[in-house]
DNA sequence: CGAAGCGTTGACGCGGATCAAAGGCAGTGG
DNA sequence: CCACTGCCTTTGATCCGCGTCAACGCTTCG
């Protein structure tokens, strides 16, 4: 058995095969890069936690398959969730010793686990993983500063039609998105209550610019008046 | 002369002498790293562009003396600080080839001016470099996580007292600090307006939480009941 | 069939934006 | 030394977008 974050208090074990392992490289959403990795895979229910704010910031991951998200809680409970990340996304990456955000999954999900200590020893010697590692810091970084001008200066309406075209550029399809997670997630990511999020998304559906396809199934009916809300 | 940023259009030139070189490590605040590269300084006065939006990246910067702000507007003028930095902080780091915010001096200030090119040369057979580089990264995700934090759930009071802490990090005395930016670029550093920073000054100071002297230095009088308010 | 979650919709209130005006304060010129 | 000018800041009045509170619908599961 092995834990996932540092303390153990309130994080389970996402270990369903402690054998089952993947070589993989570590950058990009579905990239794998020209060096090998080795990680172990870990599988995730939606909901678990993958590390806790203040854990012991021993491990980097990878999502394989489904969808992670990173978020805070202030004492009181508001929370703020700072990224969702997708297949062949890097998350963990950290300055200090330890975690200052969170992680869970989304939906149920599959993440690969590396060791920070032998990536980072890997690292001074291995240009390729050093670039896919400095290129997962700085999209992440880019990733953050975006997010800030959304937080600060865009209204509910433009920041759930940024969201919807975010989620698209992550899809297969041109048209359709399949929602991971529930709205009170995709509240939390923008800022926003869950109701003020589902008012919006009916306002679109009114406007016929979406079209509301069950609960988590969305499809775009025009995308360019979309963009054009938040651009 | 030489052009700051790539493709000169809105930019000026900031030098005041161009023989003027520095030696300076490139991370963190006033701590010079063990690895000296040359930078070349540049005096740039209160709102002076240093790079815009969209210019192409090829220099890396890290200041020497003064505050520098990284924004991003919106097409109607709203605008976002994503950061302010000071002296020995490093700023311009990207990802990509253009620059995906503007910078510009939020007071009179010098910054050091390094080749992204040489940098990157450097680094490959450097970890000291290596060392300096990702960190100013991870040092950057990590507060622009902790600014969509606040922006996102914290309510203007949390905001302010934020900062207010925030400044006094950065000052050195332990009570007083002396305010480089006009309310403007608060405000738009919170996500707030002018008005509303002014008013919660004015409140913090009816409360005893604080002390204007003067529109730009205020002495805190209750670190604790400043801190007490977003913790 | 009942219970529990999640999502939607409506009514209402509040925090912060907007609009407007007046108050410092530094720089300039007489 | 003072008056003038323009910018930044403060303060007040009003407005409105989104949060809060509440009720209801839909789906899933026992």
């Amino acid at each position: 058995m092995l834990s996932i974050a540092g303390d153990g208090s309130a994080v389970n074990d996402g270990v369903r095969d402690p054998n089952e392992t993947r070589k993989l490289g570590i950058y990009g959403r579905g990239y794998d890069g020209i060096l090998q990795v080795t990680g172990r895979a870990l599988r995730f229910e939606r909901d678990q936690e993958i590390y806790g704010y203040g854990n012991d910031a021993d491990q980097v991951f990878k999502v394989e398959a489904g969808v992670v998200r990173t978020y805070r809680f202030l004492r009181d409970g508001r929370r703020q969730v700072d990224c969702f990340r997708a297949t062949g996304e890097v998350f963990g990456l950290e300055l200090g010793g330890s975690y200052t955000l969170s992680a869970a999954a989304a939906c149920d999900c599959t993440v690969i686990a590396y060791r920070r200590r032998s990536l980072e020893k890997l690292a001074a010697n291995n240009e390729q993983l050093r670039l896919q590692l400095s290129s997962a810091a700085l999209s992440s970084l880019a990733r953050a500063q975006e997010h800030s001008l959304s937080l600060g200066r865009r209204n509910a309406a433009e920041r759930v039609a940024m969201f919807l075209i975010e989620c698209l550029e992550y899809s297969n399809s041109t048209t359709d998105i399949q929602l991971a997670m529930p709205r009170r997630d995709i509240a939390d990511y923008l800022g926003l209550t869950m109701e003020t999020v589902s008012r919006t998304f009916s306002h679109f559906a009114h406007d016929s610019l979406i079209e509301l396809v069950g609960t988590r199934r969305v499809r775009l009916r025009d995308t360019a008046g979309l963009r054009a809300l938040y651009v």
